[in-house]
DNA sequence: ATACTATCGTTGCACGCGCAACTAACCAGC
DNA sequence: GCTGGTTAGTTGCGCGTGCAACGATAGTAT
């Protein structure tokens, strides 16, 4: 019974943990990509997702799972990058319901430029995360360990 | 140089997992409790966050950091909850800008109410994310660790 | 071929969010 | 007392999101 509440209590507190850090690090990244380089952070974990294919395509449902975003948000999320000419929808003749997408080499320049803009701001804030008691376990795990 | 892009690299990876995991709990909690108590999770937590102060005020900044939300957002989150006769604002003598927010018994009993389904969501939603190779040391972490 | 069902992506809609501008109250210094 | 600066909370506004409904294509059975 109360090895059981104390699990629970455990779990509880570890999410609200995780929650907070989460909350951190994705503001911090807000701020710092929109102001330099005009990028929410769904958009940078878009454009990231697919630069990490490199070179090969990704699905709408892929990115959607990628951004942990709805398939309408993804939707939208696509086209406001395509009129910026980051990147382009390429129909796919094997399945014509799908369409993929990949960078332009606008996008991928802009991703370069991007990239340590964002690594640079999540060890800061990281670093900063270690030095606040509630935080600091967890954040010195992201810090540390390999976690795959 | 490559130790410190291994560093880069490590902490980025960290971070997908952690907003990921976030994501995947975020979502579970949304959905369950809406349909049974009618909560949002950022309701639910300023319920919990009142309920941990046991018979105590929080002012709106206090729910603010603790929900992780900017003063615009928590002063309609507040209305919302007190809309539904869930909390009550309390204007304090000593700081008359200042405004205290406490449970009403309403608001005490639909917390009652949604704790176990909350914390059962996330025991669940932690076990199936522990059987996926990408999640599962921080789920495990989460889990088991004390964390503070 | 013809239906029937499932899957992929897109749109209408309402809602919650952050930002900036605002009001009200506190707190100096003089 | 009054003035300037700061802090607490509230509103106007535009925007991104999820949900539900939709059209279009694929797969399957008969």
């Amino acid at each position: 019974m109360g090895i059981a509440d104390d699990a629970v209590e455990i779990r509880a507190r570890g999410w609200r943990t995780l929650a907070s850090l989460h909350g951190l690090i994705d503001a911090a990244l807000e701020k710092d990509l929109t102001t330099e380089v005009g990028l929410s952070v769904v958009e940078y974990t878009l454009l990231d997702a697919l630069n990490r294919q490199d070179g090969w395509h990704m699905r709408m449902a892929q990115l959607a799972r990628a951004t942990a975003l709805s398939p309408s948000a993804t939707t939208r999320l696509v086209t406001r990058l395509e009129d910026r000419n980051l990147l382009s929808r390429v129909l796919c003749a094997d399945d014509r319901r799908g369409i993929y997408t990949e960078l332009t080499p606008l996008g991928h320049e802009l991703y370069q430029k991007a990239k340590p803009i964002h690594d640079a701001t999540l060890e800061r804030i990281l670093k900063q995360a270690e030095e606040q008691p509630e935080l600091a376990p967890l954040a010195r795990i992201l810090h540390e360990f390999s976690l795959a």
